[in-house]
This record gives structure tokens, C-alpha cells and sequence, in this order.
DNA sequence: AGTCGTGCAGCAAGCGCTTTCTACACAGCG
DNA sequence: CGCTGTGTAGAAAGCGCTTGCTGCACGACT
């Protein structure tokens, strides 16, 4: 039914060795012959068989890259970048490789199966996206599973994520911590001292670097902070929507709203507006990522600009062994404070 | 070095036949004999070699997903979608499944290699979504790729995709055409008569169809379209802001513009706007797809919902032959007119 | 002219798993 | 007490490919 090696083989008049020879292109083969074979390839329509091949070699094509949300731009970039360098199809290496993304939907379990798929792919590399969850058994499990797909030879990288010790990953990490500090010290300068701020999943490395960088500049500045100034919400839109309703109830007195990323501040936006708060007359909010939406937004996010794009093709370089690992395998990549209109001094 | 399924039988005192039938729990096993088995292979941290398993069983737990960019959430949201469908880990699928998008990046070649890739890796099914390249070979050559993958038992389906006849794929192609069509109308009912129309790329079958659609609602409503009133660009923010200013620059007095999407909708209020001119009381804009942060643009875009989850969840579940394909392998997906704030009656 | 590279091609042994077919108990039956 | 049926485990033959090693020409040496 489906055409193998040795049909080609016998086409061609050579042995199956020298097939092989001629698709994989190690091993010297005479220019006639690997004429035929090619011809023969070409009029039987071959495809060769990935799962055959990769067991009798040993190895893989397979690169796959974990991401928490794919339809959230910001994984949509980083996917898109890491992908590009990967090589991919018409990607700028050689071999083709299979770049493929998983999408974890944020849930433990996925990611570890995700992990446990790739394994038994035995993929030629692995590139975790994103926050990671705080759950220390988890953490485990995964740093135990990166450990074991290091050995076997996977190379793992992990971007826009914290490092994982002891487990020979690379890391390229964002420095959150500074960036939501950096952002807060605009707001504070501008003048603000009540600042509401919208965290996001609980559980999450980048939730929590985040407001601590935001409580940094707080303590920096000699402000208390007042507990009913936080609240917790998800990556989205509806859940800013919500959590600033829930702020301006708490306390209508803000004159800032901080948000975990740029989707977030959007809903925010939404619901000062609906309030019949101005942004930033009445009350200036700031976002981060800088997702390409956020300039379009009425005033313009300011925001914390993410290297996305930088930092997903580096990971690839990375993962593909084309880019030397930074030293001590941890590389820390900063963002950059983007003012722009939708922050401006407090009333008054 | 690595643990293979023999191992994991010496340590139970089984045969390598029985681990694999305890694996793959398709076979009766004494229940204490598995047991004993799973206790092995848990002591053992053994992890399934895919590729051997693939290539004794024929078969392959890979399922392909095609996107054109991964880095828009218009894939980003169907690929969510597909994938929760498909199973992937945690899905509501039985078995486990390695649901792997691939981004072509538009680019005809990579779409081609990417299957080839996949047909390689015998993956189970395949699903590509959005436009399609108008290039007759380009076509043509995809159609039999499709048409060898259906013939080797892969289950092909097409998501936002227009069919692709003989190929023994189903798709589900969305109506931009009617979509279009009624957008373009309601813009009339208000009583635009000059309007602009930011077509995406020329090649693409979506390109197309929307602005046949909004040419055919012109066309019934006596309207003869001046040339100068169309321009085409790329699916993105900034091709909308140039193409903008210079339909601007065409014609001043148009009083509204149909962008070929939510992106370049953004695009081109951010260069009316820096235009001087207000929307809607100028310039009324329209969108299409109606992506999550169209509702936040200030006013509210008008669009053109496309049901890209829900469509996404059905390929996925038809690919998985979990639902049975629609009648003739074919089903239109229609869009939903949401007027909001952007469109209003034309100014005077 | 004899000998030794050197360049190419083939042989055959796996890679780690699945699956058919066979084998063996043991229980139930006449 | 022998026979068949049922339930469970093993032996072994591949799946389609890669690759180390062997082998054979042929030209280039001494």
C-alpha cells in the first residue's frame, strides 16, 4: 500500500542503504547515483517514514514549545518567534524540524503530560513559555521531568520563565520585578499615592514578581499600602473589567490603577469609563507586556514593553544550539517602561 | 541507558507483550499482573518510546494544526479550540494526543512542508484553518498532499478554509462573503454612499470573498464603486494606519471605511484620528471578526462576529471523528453583524 | 607490474515496540 | 476421567529505517 524504502530502493536499482544515504545526505553517494534515486523518490511519491526514522536513528525533528494560552498574543509572539528560528519549514536552518506549540491552558496536569508527549517523542528540544505555577509539587514534577528530558538529551529552554535549578535548562527570564517597579515609580512620580493594582492568577511566578516589584516602589516611596488596594483576578480582559469595579468600590478615592498585563488594563479602561471616570484626568492606568493592541487603546496604554519577539527567537537560537547558552544558563531580559497617554498627574 | 519496555518486564517478571498490553489496556491482563507491571514501570520512570510504538502500531497520536499566524488571536483562537477538542492532555478525550499547531506564517512553502512533515510523522489527523493561497499551483499541489493524507487515513479538516473538493477533506468554511455583504449594507442603511474598503492581502481566498461581499451589497444598492476606493493591504494594525491615509488622500470625502479585519479596523481609527477626524461623526469604521479587544477600542468597533471557538471546538471534534462531518463534507459557518459605537450616519 | 589507498555500494544487525499465534492452566461438563 | 472452553501469558515475527562494517573496483603509487 504505502511506498517504503526498499521500493524506492528497487526502482532506483540500489539498496536501501544507499536510499537512506541519499535522503539524508551523510554519506558520500555518486552524483549518478543519487540521480536515480532522487527520480525514483520523485515517481513513487515517497514521504518517508518519520516514526521508522527517528527510531533506527535515535533521534527526533520534533521542537515543541509550551505556552499557557495560545490565543493570547502575548504567547502568540513568543510562539511565533521561537517557531521562525526553530528553522521550521523555510526557517533559516537546515534540517527540517517540526516546531510544534502546546497549549497548556494554564493547567498543571497539561503541562506535565505535555512534558511526558514531548519525552516520548523524544523531541530535539523543549521550550517552556510563560509564568510558571507556584505549587511547589508541581514545581517538582516539572523540574524532575526537565531534569529527565535534559539527559536524554533534550535540550530545554525556558523563556520568559523563571530558572529551573538542577535541571540543565537555560533560562531567559523577564525581569518582571523591575519592570512593575520601574512602572510604578512613573505613576508615583507623576504624583499618585493611592494606586489601586489588579494581580493576576494567585498562583502564578509572573502574578507575583510583578506586584512585588509594585509594592518595591511603594515601600521606596515610604507608602503604606492599604490591603484593600489589591485584588486578584486572571490574564483577561473581563476579569480587569471586574476587578477595577471592585477597586473603585473599595476605595473611590484612586487615583491610579495598575494592572497585570495589557489586556487587563484594557478592561480596566472599560470600567473606568463606564464608571465616568477620564483616563487619566479622573484616573490614569497603566498596563504591561505591550502587546501591539495597547497603543490603540483611547489614551494609549502606558505600559511595560516586553521583548517578546528578542527574547522568543533568542530561545530558539538556544534550543537549536545555534546561540551559546548565557553564562550560568540564566539570562535576564528587561523590559522598558513605555509612557504614554493613559497616565498623567492625579486630580487636583 | 534509557528504560525500554524490556526492562520494565524483567523487573515485573512478565513477558515485553504483557507491559505492552497493560500500556495500552487493549488486551485482558490479571489484575494483579498489572499491578505488578505498573508498580515496575512507575519504579522505573519508563516513558513510551513514540516513535517504536508508532511504527509497530501504524499509528500515531500527532495531530497537525495549520495556522497562518500564531501571533493573531484570530488562530490563536480557533488552535485553542481545535486543541481542547482533540483531547491534548486533560481534554475529554480517552486517549492522549500530541495536538501540535504549526505556524506557516502565510508563507505557501511552509504549508507545504508542514505537511509533508506531518505525513511523515503518519499523524491521525490534520486540520488546517484561514484563508487559503488563490495560486493555482499552490492549490493544487496542497489538494494532493490532502488528498494522499485522507488516502493514508488521515482525517483532514478544513476550519475557516473554503473546501477543497476530491480531497476527502471536510470543511467548515466561514460565509465572509455574506459577512461582508451585510456589514457593508448596514453601513449603507445609514446612509454612507462613499466608502473606502482596506482589503488584506490579493492572493488569499478570504481577501477575496469579504470584498466580493461588500462589493455585491454596493452593487444591489446602485452604488457604483470608484476604483480609488479600495486598497489592499496585510491583516495587520499598521497596514490599516498607511492604507488609511491614503484612501485619505485618494478621496477626503469618504464617510466611512470597511477594514478586511479587527486589526486593521484599529489601525485605520488610530490614523483617522491622527487624522483629526472623530468616528463615528466623520468616518464611520467597520471591523471583521470581532476579535476579544475590538470591544475596547474607543467607540466600540463595529464587525462582523465570527464564531471562532465555536468552529474550532467542532473541527476538533470532527477531526477526532468524534462528531460526524456535515452533509457533503461541507458546512457554512455564517458571521453575526455587531453594530456598535464606530458606525453611525455619515456627517451632514 | 604489484600494492595500497580511496570512493562507493551492499549486507545485515538492530532500534523498541505491537500483535498474531501458540501454549498452558484450570474449571466445568458429560 | 477425559474433553472442551475460557482466561491469561509468552514466543517471535515483523514495522521501516539507519549505520557499522565489509567488499569491490579502480586509479595512483613505488
Amino acid at each position: 500500500m504505502t511506498v517504503t524504502l526498499a521500493d524506492v530502493a528497487a526502482r532506483a536499482q540500489v539498496s536501501p542503504a544507499t536510499v537512506s544515504r541519499v535522503l539524508n545526505g551523510n554519506y558520500p553517494v555518486a552524483a549518478t547515483t543519487r540521480e536515480r534515486v532522487l527520480k525514483a523518490v520523485d515517481e513513487l511519491d515517497y514521504v518517508l517514514n518519520g516514526p521508522a526514522s527517528a527510531l533506527a536513528a535515535a533521534t527526533s525533528d520534533l521542537v515543541g514549545i509550551l505556552v499557557n494560552d495560545i490565543a493570547d498574543p502575548f504567547f502568540g509572539i513568543m510562539a511565533g518567534a521561537i517557531q521562525s528560528e526553530i528553522g521550521g519549514p523555510g526557517g533559516r536552518a537546515g534540517g527540517e524540524r517540526l516546531a510544534v506549540v502546546c497549549n497548556t491552558g494554564g493547567s498543571p496536569e497539561r503541562e506535565l503530560t505535555y512534558l511526558t508527549l514531548l519525552q516520548r517523542q523524544r523531541a530535539a528540544a523543549v521550550v517552556l513559555t510563560g509564568g510558571a505555577m507556584e505549587d511547589a509539587a508541581h514545581q517538582a514534577a516539572v523540574a524532575a521531568k526537565l531534569r529527565r528530558l535534559s539527559e536524554a538529551g533534550t535540550r530545554v529552554v525556558l523563556c520568559g520563565r523563571p530558572p529551573a535549578p538542577e535541571t540543565g535548562a537555560v533560562a531567559l527570564t523577564f525581569d518582571n520585578r523591575g519592570g512593575g517597579r520601574e512602572l510604578t515609580e512613573h505613576l508615583l512620580g507623576l504624583g499618585h499615592r493611592r494606586l489601586g493594582y489588579i494581580a493576576g492568577p494567585r498562583e502564578r511566578t509572573t502574578t507575583r514578581h510583578r506586584l512585588e516589584g509594585h509594592r518595591a516602589a511603594l515601600v521606596a516611596h515610604g507608602i503604606e499600602e492599604d490591603p484593600r488596594w489589591t485584588v486578584h483576578g486572571r490574564y483577561d480582559r473581563q476579569s480587569g473589567y471586574e476587578a477595577t469595579l471592585e477597586l473603585l468600590r473599595r476605595d473611590p478615592s484612586l487615583t491610579a490603577v495598575v494592572a497585570a498585563n495589557d489586556s487587563v488594563a484594557l478592561g480596566a479602561c472599560a470600567a473606568l469609563r463606564d464608571s465616568g471616570l477620564r483616563i487619566p484626568d479622573d484616573v490614569s492606568v497603566a498596563g504591561f507586556d505591550d502587546l501591539p493592541f495597547s497603543i490603540d487603546a483611547v489614551p494609549a496604554l502606558t505600559t511595560v514593553r516586553l521583548p517578546l519577539a528578542e527574547a522568543g527567537a533568542r530561545a530558539g537560537r538556544v534550543a537549536m544550539g545555534r546561540e551559546e547558552a548565557p553564562a550560568g544558563g540564566i539570562a535576564t531580559v528587561r523590559g522598558e517602561l513605555m509612557v504614554r497617554g493613559s497616565s498623567g498627574g492625579p486630580r487636583g
